[in-house]
DNA sequence: CTTACCTCCGTAGTCGACTACGGAGTCAAA
DNA sequence: TTTGACTCCGTAGTCGACTACGGAGGTAAG
């Protein structure tokens, strides 16, 4: 189901709806994550809400730190790719992926931590938050 | 406890031990990330096992997707800035890192999902993982 | 029509984060 | 004391990811 290439877009548009510079995603295409629609003839080229959906998967794949690149391989999965290969890649995003979280929630615990702690004593001299931090980091860094 | 000034390095030295380029660390320097040690009147600087530390945090946390500014910004909440404004700061990076950890997770869960149920029907001429992940990053990214 | 605001497309500039280079000085082992 | 590896320091280059520019052409409201 859903088959979607309803709305009909400019690149102009697009960028609104997407939240991203018209160059941009002139950049994408000529990386080749973005196909360029065709042009009618000295006309000008429309996008549907399948580009939108992938402008929006590629930047928050950006934000998450994948790098184009990583984001040309995983959008690559949904074309002919064989099974393997595209079970292959899956399982190395999954172990990247899943590293990220383990580190990212090491951080997380240790600035919960800091911020809850901080300042309970009011009328302390040194902030714990700030004395326990190197400690924290070093902890987590070890 | 644990004031740790122990060993002595050179810059070679310690950027070996931090899995880092030498140049990486003057970098570092000039940016006011590292502080540079004194040198001793014609001789050659010497790096202590907190310098060590601290580029590990910075390593992890540049892997974590912060930047070199916010890498700053953390590393200055051992310095003298007042509670009130490492409190805040801490808070902030908080909900920065739990977005992160919310949004991989997301990602984990279709890919891990997709990886699951490929090649499961052996004989089948379209793959479920790919054609999943269409609607996966959709859903995903809606 | 005119006018204002797009699109198109190639090329060039920016920015963050490194990374390299070159020449002079320092150190330590043989 | 020579030799080889390393440090110091300023400057310049690279790389990924944008971002800007400029001029020719399309499009739609008034
Ligand atoms: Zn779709
Ligand atoms: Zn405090
Ligand atoms: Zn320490
Ligand atoms: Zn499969």
């Amino acid at each position: 189901m859903s088959g979607s290439q309803n709305t009909s877009m400019t690149i102009g548009s697009l960028a609104n709806a997407a939240e991203i510079n018209v160059e941009t995603i002139r950049y994408y295409q000529r990386l080749g994550l973005m196909t360029e629609p065709e042009k009618p003839l000295g006309g000008i080229r429309r996008y549907n809400d399948d580009a939108l959906a992938r402008l929006r998967f590629i930047r928050r794949a950006r934000w998450l730190g994948f790098s184009l690149e990583e984001i040309g391989e995983l959008l690559k999965l949904e074309d002919g790719t064989h099974c393997d290969e595209a079970k292959a890649l899956g399982g190395r995003k999954l172990g990247n992926v899943r590293d990220k979280i383990r580190s990212l929630q090491q951080i997380e615990g240790v600035l919960d931590q800091l911020v809850e702690e901080c300042c309970t004593q009011k009328d302390n001299v040194s902030c714990p938050l700030i004395a326990s931090l190197h400690e924290g980091f070093e902890t987590v860094t070890q």
